[in-house]
DNA sequence: GAGTGGATTTCGCAT
DNA sequence: ATGCGAAGTCCACTC
């Protein structure tokens, strides 16, 4: 990711303004290629399969990309008004003056036509994408949301500190469960290794020497990888489930942003 | 809905390579004016509100409406890899030789931006579309849906027959129910209104006068006018609420089409 | 405005 | 392949 941005751009097509014969060319060519399309002018649609529809005349603009998928899209609305999802049959064709492209799915059964009597454009190229796309929330967002609503990780469980400075560092979740037991909470925003696991055991063993009660340790994490496995269990540690949109949801719920906000509430 | 295609059409603006600086005046005036725009081009994204994204340099369309929505489609995937729903506050800059295009919604507060270095082609228009969208089943398919399976409109109703003549007409669905009474469904594609429960009252008259047992009669529709309500109570009728789309949904997972392939299954 | 349920949901992960 | 659950779900409808 953010690798640095290619000097060479791949080629594009385009019609301004075409007739219709000219278009069914130049699709058919990028249908068979397997192309990146945008089709603008004006259009009705047709959709049958796990329901029907029906959509008169009017200016919309149709994408068609390389794995088949197709969306057509109204001035307004997020939403494509008709599509088809990926591995489509593609196919063009003239018929009655309309330019007329058909998107069939075998499984389940179903059919998008999209008739074009008039077209502003055509566009036809294929983009170069091999970007990672990495959705996140940071460990201290994780961490306000576990601190707001601690039950999002174990029913009864409460919040007695959070960022609790101990001999080997700071504990990112300390509190008690429903057994009175104190619960310390090892939080990762990706999946967590052996290393968390181990760092999780120097918290739990630095808290058992100044508690008199007894002391579980919890990694949180939206996965475990599973060289941690073996050793979570050999430590007697735990694992919970924790991912980040569950916490990033949470925030935006509770409209909290910030621990402080947390503290004026409660 | 199928009302005759416009003779005039409206106007376009479309951009080829340009530089950076041309699309960002144009853009600043298609974004004032809630144009329809496309974008193509090599960008990077990032997204932060209900979660945070963040997505490396790849060649991309951006559609953005005149609602406010903004979606940025990689190559492939029918879905946009990164969005914004409808209302969002647009605006566009130019910095560090970077075109930077931000989608900002208050509630919930997200932003998204995009940051295109190098420009395909940039379009721009406000398209004319009025069309109604219609989606629908057929009275037909939801009469095999319900045959197939009349649990959907109640627990234990069964079929014995459908389109079955009667003095008044053809009854769309005839069944008994899980105490043995007779069931009368007239279905209708669309809400009903007191025309339906009229005619469903005389099927259920004329059942009444060639069966011994308790005659029920049920309209099936996706809705019931306000109208239809005090005649259907009066009449000592019932009202289930039947959808096109469940309907739909079931001849798909059960691959029903025709009646005909209900009694070779059974 | 908040809460609820549906969608031609789509999509990914488990079985 | 199939089924189940999550999603920055979106969206329409109800309270």
């Amino acid at each position: 990711m953010q690798e640095p941005s290619p000097t060479s751009r791949s080629s594009f097509l385009f019609l301004v303004k075409p007739h219709l014969k000219e278009a069914k060319d130049l699709l058919q060519d990028s249908f068979r290629r397997r192309d990146f399309v945008i089709i603008s002018g004006n259009c009705r649609c047709h959709y049958h399969g796990r329901a029907s529809s029906s959509l008169g005349w009017g200016e919309r603009a149709t994408i068609v990309k390389g794995d088949g998928s197709v969306q057509v899209h109204r001035p307004v609305g997020y939403e494509p008004v008709n599509w088809q999802p990926p591995r489509c049959m593609l196919s063009v064709s003239l018929e009655d003056s309309l330019l007329c492209i058909r998107a069939q799915r075998p499984k389940p059964r179903e059919t998008l036509e999209i008739a074009y009597d008039d077209l502003m454009f055509v566009t036809s190229c294929k983009p170069v994408d091999r970007a990672d796309f990495v959705l996140y929330v940071s460990e201290e967002q994780m961490r306000d949301a576990l601190v707001s609503r601690p039950s999002m990780l174990e029913d009864g469980l409460e919040v007695i500190d959070f960022e609790r400075k101990v001999d080997p560092g700071f504990i990112d979740f300390y509190g008690k469960d429903a057994q009175g037991r104190v619960v310390v909470v090892e939080l990762k925003r990706k999946s967590a290794g052996k290393d968390a696991v181990l760092q999780l055991k120097r918290y739990v063993d630095a808290v058992n020497e100044t508690v008199g009660v007894a002391v579980r340790g919890i990694v949180a994490a939206p996965g475990l990888r599973s060289g941690a496995q073996g050793t979570l269990a050999a430590l007697g540690l735990e694992y919970k489930k924790l991912t980040p949109r569950a916490c990033a949801q949470l925030l935006q719920k509770r409209k909290i942003k910030k621990i402080s906000e947390f503290f004026e509430q409660s």
